[in-house]
DNA sequence: AAATGAATGTAAAAAAATTAACAAACACCA
DNA sequence: TGGTGTTTGTTAATTTTTTTACATTCATTT
């Protein structure tokens, strides 16, 4: 009977991003921070900043601010990035070469266990020091590893099959880098990155900077 | 003194999805199309679709649909995608690498000219069939190439620096897969591909799915 | 111990975006 | 040619998100 808080997905990705700006402001040693500084930081206003963390909790002190390492502790909590999450790359390419190494996912605590192919020539090699293995084996692999995230790097046409086996070995969440609409049981939540739609909105508004 | 119409930066992001459907669709032969059956395609609603493309002008024809060829053009057109676009990659580590080579950047008429990258091993070589220069010739080449876009794709410490450069020569827009905030002149057009962030609002969705 | 200053947390207001609803327009068929 | 069914474009209602404003709280100083 308790009335549903619902908060805003823009929310989160400005908390995930208040985080990594804490992660460097920590490193300089600093202690606590304001609203407003946190805001200045990430370009954003101070009561947003606030307006985002009072969704979760009152993490700061008034009249001092946020103390720097508390609030990241908990801006992790909240993303639920205290426990660790196994992940899987699917896609040995180009790109998937690219997110294999690429810091900021391990850096966040992400542990990416396995790459799939089905590129026979790639199959039992290493890809940055990461296994390669036939996609006909990643069904098995999800469920012995008990992976909770596949990540999509395969072209378009194939995406929706990596899917369907993705889901079939129950993964609980998908990072789609292939440009197409996935179609999933709503118990698998699906995150798109575009990357041509991403340029797109840049021309547009590039295009329309005055209006 | 006319009134000002603000477009939701997700309509803009939402017809880019539509453009890249109906370029399938069209493929298949199909001339007309409803609103309900772009909205199946894309993962939306009919009503959406409809307001999406009303900011805009009346595409379609009351009982019949949108024609698809037409509906394509308009929307092209729209996002500035009938000029073609003249764009510089500036990192040429594994995920320059992966956009230099990126198919969905060519299909949608984005023309990459150039890597630059400051390691002097990659600087004469070819990343993908295209050229790698230092940074130092950077500025020269987009003034003389006229460069509308700079994508960056290096380290968050060099990101800013990068960034800096770009704007002296007078770039219109910045894709930016650093993960930092850049700072900008307001002329300048910065979007961020946030690939941790992403990865943290997947998280942050499976944690939370039930609630 | 009271006064001062600073910055939070939140309630209320405003703005923005989405959804619903329906009249208008068109194709097709009898 | 008139009627029927379909689907758009648009207005209105609703919902969601952002912004504003300020009372509350805490540290510090006198």
């Amino acid at each position: 009977m308790g009335v549903e808080i619902k908060i805003p997905e823009a929310t989160i990705s400005r908390i995930s991003v208040y985080s990594r700006y804490l992660v460097e402001v920590e490193r300089q040693g600093i202690v606590n921070i304001s609203s407003g500084e946190i805001a200045e930081g990430v370009g954003g206003t101070p009561a947003q900043v606030r307006k985002d963390l009072a969704y979760f909790g009152a993490f700061g002190t008034r009249g001092v601010g946020y103390n720097v390492r508390l609030l990241n502790q908990e801006i992790k909590e909240i993303l639920g990035l205290s426990r660790q999450w196994d992940v899987i790359l699917i896609g040995a390419g180009n790109l998937g070469s690219a997110l294999s190494q690429y810091r900021g996912f391990r850096e966040r605590g992400f542990n990416i266990l396995a790459v799939f192919d089905n590129d026979m020539n790639k199959v039992g090699l290493k890809l940055n020091g990461l296994p390669i293995y036939a996609i006909n084996q990643m069904a098995d692999f999800i469920r012995e590893n008990k992976v909770s995230i596949g990540i999509i790097a395969v072209p378009a046409d194939y995406a929706q099959d990596v899917a369907d086996i993705l889901i079939d070995s129950e993964i609980e969440g998908i990072l789609n880098f292939a440009p197409t609409v996935l179609t999933v049981p709503e118990e698998v939540i699906v995150r798109d990155v575009d990357l041509a739609v991403n340029l797109e909105v840049l021309t547009y508004n590039i295009e329309n900077k005055d209006v």
